[in-house]
RNA sequence: GUGGCCGUAGCUCAUCAGGUAGAGCACCGGAUUGUGACUCCGGAGGUGGCGGGUUCGAGACCCGUCGGCCACCCCA
């Protein structure tokens, strides 16, 4: 088959699954809203140097992820594989950064791995980023945030939130050699994946999946050893407004991230009913981006969510908020000129009834077929021109479902009925 | 990048010691004149992912390739 297919690992979503997506991001947007962020836009294609100096030269996703390439004039541009740079990137830029600023952005991200379930290679995500706070009840207000969130759509029960703290740059400098050198005495014991990042992501062993590699670990060092005062106390003070405001949490030693601008706090959502992919939501604190990517020193703190992961979870619990629009009115026509009177009737009645969903018959066929496609439709009603209601200036309004275990039997109207009509009929099925 | 399983009508799948494909659902039409759902009857639809090879003959066997799913890895 020659067919034009889709890029491999990029969806299509289709209109079977757009009301979970829909119902995401409306309730997003009202939640976000009403912690006082801003929706901030951003580009999809940056300079592939903002990725390599904010996620770091020697992480999996710059190293061998990123889809990059040339523009026409030579520079080397990267289609996003995450948000926080680009969003640093503008808050530099546009000058946001001078007093505390609270931003959120939706949209597509593109990692060129090997697909499987809740990873694909272009997905989407929502990031919330806080910039020009460096305590730590901002922190604690972004991981409310999120809290919210999950109960507003549902999934609270769903979700748990592990938390740690990598402290500043030098304590995981300190921290890293000594893991590195405890490891290096133990490096046959370790699985080969761990043997490699032993050289190139020390840290990223200490969530390895490998039970024998978790057991070596048991005697290693440990990060909160290593913790800088700083880091220690704003952990600390976290923890407690976490506890005030009533979230549950686990501290999980061993959390790390696989990007390199975080520092102190960390945390991740997870779930245990997407299989391997279950880390739903991630962020932490980054204190050191905005300078580092050119800006004033300013703090700041953020996570990211994964769309598609959401959203199965969504589907996987039966999320009721995200319902697909039904269709309310199917109107069908025989001939021409009712074609035409139907048309013109439908066109007004959309003015004077912009709530109801009305789908207008194409195509023709047969009365007989038309009435097929608005049963299929789901529409409740069904709105009749045939000859003789157009000679007669009528219409006839067919009730396609029952109510209350009885289905009304049709009529015909006046046109200028028709209104009255439809509110009588559909109103009283709704109740 | 690695591994396992998989790729037959729009969808879900079946058949067969290897002899050029079936079902259900969906779709279209009909069961008297303009009326859906249920039922009955009929119909259309597949170069069996693609390319090679073995064979008199392959959807069935072999190789490659592309794609899918899951896991590793990575990460949201």
């Amino acid at each position: 088959m020659s067919n034009i297919r889709a890029i491999r690992g990029m969806n299509d979503i289709l209109p079977v699954d757009t009301p979970y997506w829909q119902y995401l991001e409306r309730t997003v947007e009202r939640v976000l809203g009403s912690y006082g962020y801003g929706e901030i836009r951003l580009p999809v294609v940056e300079q592939t140097e903002l990725f390599k100096r904010s996620i770091g030269e020697v992480t999996d996703i710059v190293e061998k992820e990123m889809y990059s390439f040339d523009d026409r004039n030579g520079e080397s541009l990267t289609l996003r594989p995450e948000g926080t740079a680009g969003c640093v990137r503008a808050a530099i830029q546009q000058g946001l950064l001078g007093v505390p600023q609270r931003l959120w952005y939706a949209g597509p991200m593109f990692r060129y791995e090997r697909p499987q379930k809740g990873r694909q290679r272009q997905f989407h995500q929502i990031g919330v980023e806080a910039f020009g706070v460096a305590t730590p009840d901002m922190d604690a207000e972004l991981i409310l945030v999120s809290a919210r969130l999950w109960r507003q759509l549902g999934v609270e029960d769903s979700v748990e939130l592990q938390l740690n703290s990598i402290g500043s740059p030098a304590a995981r400098q300190a921290y890293r050699s000594a893991l590195v050198a405890y490891l290096e005495q133990h490096r046959e014991a370790l699985d080969e994946d761990s043997q490699r990042r032993l050289d190139t992501n020390p840290l990223r062993i200490l969530d390895s999946k490998n039970p024998d590699t978790q057991a070596l670990l048991n005697g290693a060092p440990e990060l909160v050893a290593y913790l800088d005062d700083e880091s220690r106390e704003d952990f600390d003070r976290l923890c407690a407004l976490l506890d005030a405001a009533g979230i549950s949490y686990v501290i999980n030693p061993r959390l790390v991230r696989g990007l390199d601008y975080y520092n102190k706090t960390v945390f991740e959502w997870v779930t245990q009913r997407l299989g391997a992919q279950g880390t739903v939501c991630a962020g932490g604190r980054y204190d050191g981006l905005v300078a580092q990517l050119g800006g004033k020193a300013t703090p700041g703190v953020g996570f990211a969510m994964g769309m598609e992961r959401l959203v199965l979870l969504l589907q996987e619990i039966g999320a009721a908020g995200a319902v697909a629009a039904t269709v309310d009115v199917y109107v069908i026509s025989a001939g021409d000129d009712a074609q035409r009177a139907a048309l013109a009737a439908t066109e007004q009645l959309r003015l004077q009834m912009p709530e109801l969903n009305i789908i207008q018959h194409t195509g023709g066929g047969s009365i007989k077929s038309q009435l097929k496609k608005a049963d299929k439709s789901g529409a409740r009603v069904a709105l009749i021109w045939g000859e003789d209601e157009v000679a007669a200036g009528t219409v006839t309004i067919k009730p396609l479902r029952e109510q209350g275990g009885v289905r009304q039997a049709q009529q015909s109207l006046p046109v200028q009925q028709i209104q009255a009509a439809l509110r009588a009929a559909l109103v009283s099925e709704t109740e």
